[in-house]
DNA sequence: AATAATCACTAAAGCGTTTAACCAATAAAT
DNA sequence: ATTTATTGGTTAAACGCTTTAGTGATTATT
């Protein structure tokens, strides 16, 4: 059987309570007796039960992950990654992720997690987009929560966010310098603020170079950011605007489907039509041609979430704190100078 | 404050051992306490605490997840997908899973992962090759253990295997069937059982069709089967050897470092050269050509070592059983005809 | 020498459950 | 009418730890 706090202290002869203080390392135990109780917890080879000490200090190390089982099971390997890094980081701080999903349609009354309920969780991090009946009952349990790539309209939460609009700037900004002026935008899920908010950027830049915004060039109706949509998203697009010669998709998994029809056409990327891609997913570099296109540091957001997370735990403190993580143009072969 | 089980029994005038005997729906309860109490239970929503669960039977509802982080580090698809699985098969069975790594050279005497030495895992999932040393700890504890994709010379454990042997006859009696007769074999990490285990369904391929073995077409000594190391292995075979018609890669990463040389090389797949990979990983319906590959089911691999993992914590019988999932051949667009 | 302060440790309560053992009241059997 | 079973609960111990208040011994202070 394992050692228990009570087989070190009859080796040690000295009470639990000792033993307790030496593993918390107070100063009231004597350096002798200190040495003892260590020399017993190596001997008989003794770890604290975690059970044991979650029960009484009301606490479990475990911190709760949460997106919606669309974000997951179509596998986008965007909000995987970002899970990832919430592995990692939670690794490095000594807790560990529990993850669940949630339906797309929770409604008020539904089954919580059961991490949330069964009090297994010392916080939860949300991804994405969540129903909003989620949020208010989660905040009912008095658990912190730090949001990801997605924060409630109403209340003050802990953010981690990434920066679309700038981003959606950087890519439009980069296809305009290299001389185009008939960019379109394709997307799925319009409703997600930031797919919005990189249409929001792509605008912006066209404003602000004093290009004229065409809606005919703006493609949002697809229900979601996917391959599959990005082809049809493309479909549309091209059937009727044949002066277009850019070409900015909302995320990389879209732009890989746009890759696929202008293929399918025998239309030449880049030297017929530039295409920009967001997210910067693995395969990119893989695509023919490799995709150029804006880098969301999704290890890293997960890491920062965690990070945020734990000094929630830590202080106690209550106050919010919103941290944006900046985006990057990665120049590859899919875009050229018109 | 939550509610504890003291709250309810009071709110339905009995003791908490009525309330709990009610929870686990004992039959010597009367239905009308029954009811009285299932109404405190819900009026107050109750939920009862895991850690105090835990504490007293001994389990934790949660399954360890090792692997080396070498083969998490390098973010191969491959065993994300595995763990991915895993963890919809945990949240089916009402677990939850841990993930850590260890050190590819663990060593006697080195800590132990959190998990197992703070008892917060009913069982571990050991995916991929790993130190022996660890197994031998781990054992130790006597704590249940799956292995996946591998599995330690000695001893008897319940394992869930890829049949590679057959998938590399599989991938090489394709290739034949095209006609071709010069088929190079690239491959890192030899020494891994799985990838060692592809080399003799390739070998034992050959020999069958009556196709004589040649070691010049054999590349093993890359030492880590990614995409550079493909490159680098194509690189070393097609300087020497230009009766090559066709290549069988040891994984689909490789696959995609041997497209890259030929690209370079201005050799065409599959008109000069067929090519087919292993694993059949997202990536590879987006490669031009679009990846030839034997399909190993990640997603299940990991979903069938819970419900093993599962079988072993409910019916505590230690009897070890093994599971052998099998490969499937995808033909795609990177094989053809001589 | 008497009192106070410090030191080094222990006793015991408590965290929220489960469950074996027990008990009172009623029903069934003799 | 007494004994025996059955029903429907309750009591109390246990799980393995943390932590506060308390205690006896030693040392310092007057």
């Amino acid at each position: 059987m394992t050692p228990t706090i009570k087989d070190v202290a009859k080796k040690a002869n000295v009470s639990i309570a000792t033993v307790s203080l030496v593993i918390h390392n107070s100063d009231r135990i004597s350096s002798d007796t200190k040495k003892r109780v260590q020399k017993a917890i190596k001997e008989l080879n003794y770890y604290p039960s975690r059970s044991a000490r979650d029960l009484v200090l009301k606490k479990t190390g475990n911190i709760g992950f949460i997106l919606t089982d669309d974000h997951f099971l179509r596998t986008e390997p965007f909000y995987t990654k970002i899970f990832l890094g919430t592995e990692f980081e939670a690794h490095i701080n000594e807790y560990y992720i529990l993850l669940t999903t949630v339906s797309t349609n929770f409604q008020k009354g539904d089954p919580l997690p059961r991490f949330v309920l069964e009090r297994s969780v010392d916080g939860v991090i949300i991804a994405g987009k969540i129903p909003i009946a989620l949020v208010d009952s989660i905040k009912e349990k008095e658990l912190p929560i730090v949001f990801v790539d997605y924060v409630p309209q109403e209340g003050d939460f802990s953010t981690v966010m990434i920066d679309n609009v700038k981003g959606g700037m950087l890519a439009t900004k980069h296809l305009i310098d290299l001389g185009h002026k008939n960019i379109a935008f394709v997307a799925g899920d319009i409703e997600h603020p930031s797919i919005n908010d990189r249409l929001y950027g792509y605008k912006t830049a066209l404003e602000k170079a004093g290009i004229q915004i065409n809606p005919n060039f703006i493609i949002t109706d697809e229900n979601y950011p996917a391959r599959t949509n990005g082809y049809s998203a493309a479909k549309k697009l091209f059937e009727h605007n044949n002066e277009i010669t850019a070409v900015f998709a909302c995320n990389d998994a879209m732009a890989t489907g746009v890759i696929q029809y202008l293929h399918e056409r025998n239309i030449k990327v880049p030297e017929e039509i530039s295409l920009i891609g967001f997210d910067d997913v693995d395969v990119d570099v893989l695509l023919n041609p490799a995709l150029t296109t804006v880098r969301v540091p999704k290890i890293e957001i997960g890491a920062e979430a965690v990070r945020l997370m734990v000094e929630v735990l830590k202080n106690k403190n209550n106050s919010t704190k919103k941290i944006i993580v900046p985006t990057e143009l990665i120049v590859r072969s899919s875009t050229a100078r018109i």
